[in-house]
Parts: C-alpha cells; structure tokens; sequence
RNA sequence: GCGCCCGUAGCUCAGCGGAUAGAGCAGGGGACUUCUAAUCCCAAGGCCGCAGGUUCGAAUCCUGCCGGGCGCACCA
C-alpha cells in the first residue's frame, strides 16, 4: 500500500468527501451541444450534477459561443474565451476571424453577438475595443453553478473519457550515493504528475529507475568486501552513503591493489558470481531502505514496489542490439555499435551516435533507455510515457525516442515525452553547492526547511505543545520546498532562497496552508457542517468573486493534463486562496444572518475543498490549525 | 565550431499573437478589544536585453547581434 501522507481523507467524512477515486464517471462521448445549459439539462439538476463539466464556465461560455462562430464563419472557430480585467470574460476569436473574413472585427463580433444565445447565462455581453466580445456572467448563472460544485466530490474535474496507461519515470537516485537537491525536483515534479494523472483516472505506473548498475559498482564492492558484510551493512544503514562512496573513491585514487580488485569484482558482477552478486543486493538494499526514509519525509508516493534498477533490464540488453541489428539500424564505429539518429551532430559536425553497446562489449544508458522503453510500450502496454529528468539531457531522449520510433517500439498512439527540468541555483544565482563545494544533501535541505518552520511556528503560536508544532513544521517546511519547486515553471532555473518560501505571504504553500486553516478553524467554532441545500446568495462583490474563482479550478486541471505545468496550479490555487482572503476579511461568515451565514459557510467550504485537492494533487500537506 | 534554453518592476516570477504588460516580495502609507493580522486595503514602481522584419496589432512569431546557462561518441 502506498503511503499517501497526503490523502485528502478528512477527519470529517461528511464536510469533505474523499476524492481519491473516480466516484463519478460522466457519460463518456457526452454531447458538448451548446444547447444543454445547467437550466435545460435534465440530468443537472441543482445541488445534484451529475456530469462535472458543466461547472465550467470557461466551457459553458465557449459552447454558447462556438454555433455563433460557425455560423458567422461558415466553420468551426474556436471561441478563445478567457479570463478578463474588463469583464468576467472575453472571446478574443472575432479579431482573428475578422481578417479570414475579410471584414471589420467590430462587425464580426457584432455578427457574432447576434447569433449567441447567451441571454438566459449572461448579464450583459457586448462588442468592446478593437473587436473584443466581453462577458459578463448572471449571477444567478453563478449561484446554479456553484451550487452543482457543491454536489460534485470532484469539484468540477470530471474522470478521463480516454484513460491511457501513463508510465512515470521519476526520482531514479544512484544505489551507494546520496540523494542531493538535483533529485528533488525529478521527485517533487514526477510525484506531482503521478497524483494528477492518477485522479484523473488514468492507470498511472510509477517507476524508479535507480542507478543500480555500472562500473563504480566494482569500487564499491570492493571497498564493501575489505569492511566485511556486518560492518558495511551499520554503516548504510546510518544513512551515511555519501561517507561509505567517499571512503571507496578514496581508496580507489591511492591504492593501485585496490583498483584491481575492483575490476575484478566488476567482472565478477557482470559473470553473476553469487558471492559478488549478495554484496551488490546488500549494497541495493540498504540504499533502497535509505530511499524510503527520504521519500517519507519528502510525502511522496513512491514505495519499494516502484523500484526497478536499471539492472532489470541486464537480460533484455543482447536483444536490443540484436534487433536494432537485424532492423539494419546498427553501424559498428570504432569498435562501439552504433545507432545514428538523422538530425543529430556532434562537436566537429560528425553525426551523433547513440552508443548502445561499447567497444569494450559493456552496455551504456542508451541500451538500458532503450530496453525500459521498449518494455514499458510492450509489456506494459504505456500509451504515454514521461521522463522525469533535468533538462541537460534533453539531447539524449530526443535521441532515444528517435532510435525507438525508428526500431518500432514507440509508435502511435504511444508517445514518450522527456518533462526536463531546470537547476536549483542558490541566492548567489549559481548551481545550488555546500560551502566546500559539494552538492547539497536532500535530507539536509528539508531537515533545515522543517527546523525553519518549525521555529516560525513556536514563534507565532508559543502555546503551542512540541508536538503539534512538530507537526506543522514538517507539513509547513516540506511542503514550502515542493512548492518553490513547482510553482514556478518547471524547464527555467530557480533560485532556492529561504526567507521567501518560508514566507507567510506572498506565493507560498505557508500562505496557501494558512487560508485552509483559517477556513477549518471558522469550521470548528461553527461547530456545524455547511448545509449543502443552502443557496449562494451573492450580496457582495468578494462573494461574487470567489464564485467565480471556484468555478475555474477544473479548467485549469483540464489544461495540466496536457502541459503537465503545475506552476499553472499553483498560480490558480494562489488566486484563490488570495480572493478568499479578501472575502474573509469583508464578509463575517458566523456573524451573519442566517440566510448569509449558510451561503458563505458553503462558499468557505468549498474553498478549503478546492486548496485541499490543489495542494493534494501538487503533494503538499493541509493542516487543520496552525 | 554546432545545437538547445534563458534575458519582463530593485528582487523572485506569471503572461508567449490581441485592449492601458500582471502577481508576490522588499521599500512607502493605512486597518488588529481578530469568525487565527501567518491577514487585508491604498499608492508607487517597466525603452518586456539590443536592432531590424512580418502583422490592423509583437513581451509573444522570424532574422541578426549582445549577455548568461547547458549539451555535443563509449560516465549514468
């Protein structure tokens, strides 16, 4: 069983239902007919939808605009709806149509507006600037809509109509080596994808493609071997990998003897020598126990079924060549087997092998790549796979995911994609290093981000019992380093600065944690649940929005299906929590009258429901108090 | 040398063909006998690296330059 520390399983079951799973399947190939509208939709009715993509405002705007568009254009046009600062929304479309017609887009928006039936869901909607059409929303189309969500275990995201079998490579630490912060982001971000895809209902296969296999495996076994079985074993298990690595590396550089045995135990290994073959296991084991602790810290969902060195696909190495061979795709230089992608050049305008067995026989990573891939398209059956690695390597995906289209093993609908990432760079804007130069250990970073929040948190609250502050430094700290990492967009650098992301304020997962307890907090003085059959009444403009604003959430996690951008999330659920804040601070919720007290205590329940998912899916923690 | 990525407010970042370029932080001014002020409100802050081009319209697309990072055959 994974342990999901994340899951969103609330102490109170009845105020937020679980959404782990997908408890509502809407009617695949449903009709998006601009004419079904939340008013004339048998199927949805208020306070009881039954399909989740109704309460979409986005969508409900653009299927009222699209038959006004085809008619105008004589064939489909996207509507291109947004988000506006002049109005609720905008369709920027009649700009670009204007010019296919060859007409004024003023006119083409008027002509648009014509044929829009929008009057039942709109307040106003009208032809502004240049040829803009803005939208401004009823509020009684925002009530019934809202309403819908409240309904909606999902809040909005309705289950895949097309679930694939998604593979996601991730984290991948080397056996015998520490974990540093360049294996956070591949941890953080492929945790995050997996959540995702996972609660969008996909079969998600997570995999760990750890470093497990290789020449400086000889090194370490040999240096394992002079310790003794007994004395190696306590000392991995301190978790002082980085100690043990160096001691062999050491040893390596001075000891000429030495060298020598570790070739050997390198052949020994390759041959399969049992003896050889149980130090490597004890070597893999005990990293693999050292992994988990960090991934138990860190609040990922990896576990030790998700493990698969790369040394599980030594067996299907020979055949890869073989096959590349006879496909005639294999070129022998100098002395290596050679696959040469078109379109790839090397340092002296040479093309650019992808060297899959070398000349002294060995297989490099190209072969291992290739092997998982071919693999994770057959066996598994994978119609998407994703490669969660920096972004330095972008060049030898392209060139794995060429040599596989071209041998066959990754063809439509399967694609594979290379999600890379940028370095974590320290306030001095370079590469993140320890003081004697080193990369920084991950388990040091997040034990300083907890010691940090947790500090903040006595500070802030010195009642506060050891424990409770134990516990929200963790929740606080690690989830202030996973969302620094994901909150901004993934492929550019960013600088880890920690006075920022521990920050009470600004775009922050302390900021984002500390609306969600402030909502559960009103929760327990009310000592009551929301009526989930009390209306929404919109008196104010804070109410109306952060109607507006909760209605957007399964759009956004609509667009991140795709992007696998979770800056985009993280952006929206700051959105939120910030309209809440405003909404919190003008409009008294246990104060109010009766009819207002209901409608707000809905609308604050539905926000904490929509951060809490947010943030579940981003794998970032909520507390009931801070 | 070839290739890829990045230069947006003092700082950290969104925006990537559409209206007057947006947030947050820091700095300035205001709001606490609080439904948790770990909050909110207000004002200020920009030749979107530079120069051309395409377009009714360019931070966004194209070309060239400048500055920074990364990669370029037997390490993964």
């Amino acid at each position: 069983m994974r342990s999901d520390a994340g899951d969103p399983s609330p102490a109170r079951a009845d105020l937020f239902p679980a959404t782990g799973g997908s408890s509502r399947r809407s009617s695949a190939g449903r009709p998006r007919s601009a004419r079904i509208s939340p008013f004339n939709d048998p199927r949805y009715g208020a306070g009881t939808s039954e399909i989740g993509v109704l309460m979409d405002l986005e969508k409900l705007l653009s299927d009222r605009l699209a038959p006004a568009f085809a008619a105008v254009a004589g064939g489909p046009v996207d509507p291109l709806v947004r988000r506006s600062p002049r109005a609720d929304f905008q369709s920027d479309a009649p700009l670009a149509l204007a010019r296919r017609l060859g007409r004024p887009p003023r006119d083409v928006a008027a002509a648009v507006l014509e044929h829009a039936v929008l009057d039942d869901v709109c307040e106003s909607a009208e032809v502004s600037g240049p040829g803009f059409l803005n939208l401004t929303v009823a509020d009684r189309t925002l009530t019934d809509l809202v309403a819908g969500l409240v309904g909606d275990a999902r809040l909005g995201v309705p289950p895949t109509a097309a679930p694939q079998t998604v593979v996601v490579d991730y984290s991948a630490p080397n056996v015998a080596k520490e974990m540093h912060v360049g294996h956070l982001r591949s941890t953080v971000i492929g945790d995050a994808a997996v959540r995702l895809l996972d609660w969008l209902g996909h079969r998600v296969v997570r995999v760990n493609h750890l470093g497990d296999w290789g020449t400086p495996f000889g090194m370490l076994i040999a240096h394992l071997a002079d310790l003794g079985e007994a004395e190696a074993a306590h000392e991995l298990s301190m978790g002082d990998l980085d100690g043990f690595y160096r001691a062999a590396r050491a040893k390596f550089d001075a000891d000429e003897a030495f060298r020598e045995r570790s070739r050997q135990r390198v052949v020994a290994l390759q041959g399969g020598d049992e003896r050889t073959l149980r130090l490597w296991r004890l070597l893999v084991e005990q990293s693999e126990r050292y992994f988990l602790t960090v991934y138990d810290l860190l609040d990922v969902t990896l576990t030790e079924d998700d493990f698969r060195g790369e040394s599980a696909y030594n067996d299907l190495l020979p055949g890869i060549v073989d096959d590349l061979d006879r496909l005639g795709l294999l070129v022998s230089s100098g002395g290596a087997d050679c696959v040469f992608p078109p379109g790839f050049g090397g340092r002296d305008g040479e093309p650019l092998p992808l060297i899959v067995r070398k000349s002294d026989g060995g297989y490099g990573y190209p072969a291992t790549d290739l092997a998982a891939l071919r693999q994770r398209t057959g066996e598994l059956g994978a119609t998407r796979l994703l490669y969660v690695v920096g972004l330095p390597q972008r060049q030898h995906f392209a060139m794995v995911f060429a040599v596989a289209r071209a041998a066959g093993w990754l063809c439509p609908p399967a694609e594979a994609e290379h999600l890379g990432f940028g370095s974590i760079l320290g306030t001095d804007g370079r590469m993140l290093r320890s003081r004697a130069g080193e990369s920084v250990k991950l388990v040091g970073l997040l034990e300083e981000a907890v010691a940090r929040a947790t500090d903040l948190a006595r500070a802030r609250n010195p009642e506060l019992d050891a424990e409770a502050a134990a516990e929200i430094g963790r929740a606080v700290g690690v989830g202030a380093v996973k969302y620094a990492d994901l909150s901004t967009d993934r492929r550019k650098d960013y600088v880890l600065d920690w006075e920022r992301m521990l920050s009470l304020d600004g775009n922050t997962a302390p900021y984002l944690q500390y609306a969600y307890a402030r909502i559960r907090s009103v929760f327990r003085r009310a000592g009551t649940d929301a009526r989930r059959d009390a209306p929404i009444v919109l008196a104010q403009p804070a109410e109306r929005a952060l109607t507006v604003e909760l209605l957007g959430f399964g759009a956004v996690v609509a667009e991140m299906e795709r992007s696998l951008d979770f800056h985009q999330l993280a952006g929206y659920l700051h959105r939120l929590a910030t309209t809440f804040n405003a909404f919190y601070e003008r409009c008294p919720v246990l104060r109010a009258p009766d009819e207002l007290r209901e409608s707000r205590l809905l609308l604050a329940e539905l926000t904490a429901r929509t951060l809490r998912q947010g943030l579940h899916l981003l794998g970032i923690r909520t507390l009931e108090r801070m």
